[in-house]
DNA sequence: GTCTATAGGGCGATAGAC
DNA sequence: GTCTATCGCCCTATAGAC
């Protein structure tokens, strides 16, 4: 056994998660985030940049789906078809986690800068879906304009994912996004 | 003439984007923007809640302008087309500043803090649009999936801007952006 | 206008694993 | 010995309270 309980990261994870939902976010500080998890407020800045960070580490993942959902695509699809694709495959980071996503949206949605943190989290996921459909030969400014959309769609599923009970999957939300979004263009 | 020099904050706007652009963002405190503004760092609180906001005060001209276009959208035009004119509408908010804007850009492409609170202004951007769809009879989700697709067409037509040479106008490119949008969702 | 708590960065010390 | 995680203490600027 080392010196150390394992994870300091996780435990800061959860504990801060914990503390943002019982107290909220302006409330609570880095130093009792620190001490629930058993470390110092020194070690919090080791693992996040900062203060808001420490809710949106499963970002990375999303993106890295959703980049290869697009890679996946068929090749005859459109660019709107593709990045469709990629955000529905990202939603496999989040399907089995519905009660983590619920409480966490309602932390994020009752804190300014953490929306600012999440819009940040999602314009990088629309250039990294950008990025895959230029690999595959969308032009510009169509590759950035299909991302954005495909984004948007991907968090008005969400946002109705996380409103309902849970039984309707986020894939099938985002589809219908995606959908409604197609319709409005054709029309 | 009164005790102070008028327009403080006016002041302290143009002071703050001189110095961020002269020397960083990160590197300027709050108190050398009220240096050369001439006034004591308690007057920038005064008028702005944080050191980026001092960036977004015309933030709320764009999404008057923008509600107002919507509204001013003929009554048999779609969502998309509405929303489209709306934002088309917000481009004369910036028209004629496109060297200001150029700058501002630069300040804010170099700083991941000022993406966010951009984020965060055309978020709000977008919600305001989807509300003036929804008064003209749009129901959700199609307000604000059109709502986030012409705001995606928005920034996508600005970005284009500020990295051209100013001769086409902000409105242009906004416009053609918002028909690859509608070429990629019909094609 | 002054006073203060908190965020967040710099740097070196420490204690283990290998 | 090296490497890595953690701590401790110092510091400044932001931003809110009084």
């Amino acid at each position: 056994m080392g010196r150390w309980e394992p994870d300091a990261q996780g435990r800061l994870a959860r504990a801060a998660l914990e503390l943002y939902a019982e107290q909220g976010y302006e409330q609570t500080t880095v130093q009792d985030i620190a001490e629930r998890a058993g470390v110092t407020e020194r070690t919090f800045f080791r693992y996040f940049a900062d203060k808001r960070e420490v809710l949106f580490d499963g970002a990375h993942t999303l993106e890295r789906l959703a980049v290869a959902g697009v890679a996946a695509a068929p090749p005859g699809a459109g660019p709107l078809e593709a990045a469709g694709a990629g955000v529905v495959r990202g939603c496999d980071a989040l399907a089995d986690r519905f009660q983590h996503a619920r409480t966490r949206a309602g932390v994020v949605a009752a804190n300014p800068g953490l929306q600012e943190r999440e819009l940040l989290k999602m314009a990088a996921l629309g250039r990294a879906v950008a990025a895959a459909l230029r690999d595959r030969g969308t032009p510009e400014p169509a590759a950035a304009l299909a991302a954005e959309a495909a984004v948007a769609a991907f968090r008005v599923g969400f946002e109705a994912w996380v409103a309902g009970d849970g039984r309707r999957g986020l894939d099938d939300h985002v589809r219908a996004a995606l959908a409604e979004l197609r319709a409005l263009a054709g029309g």
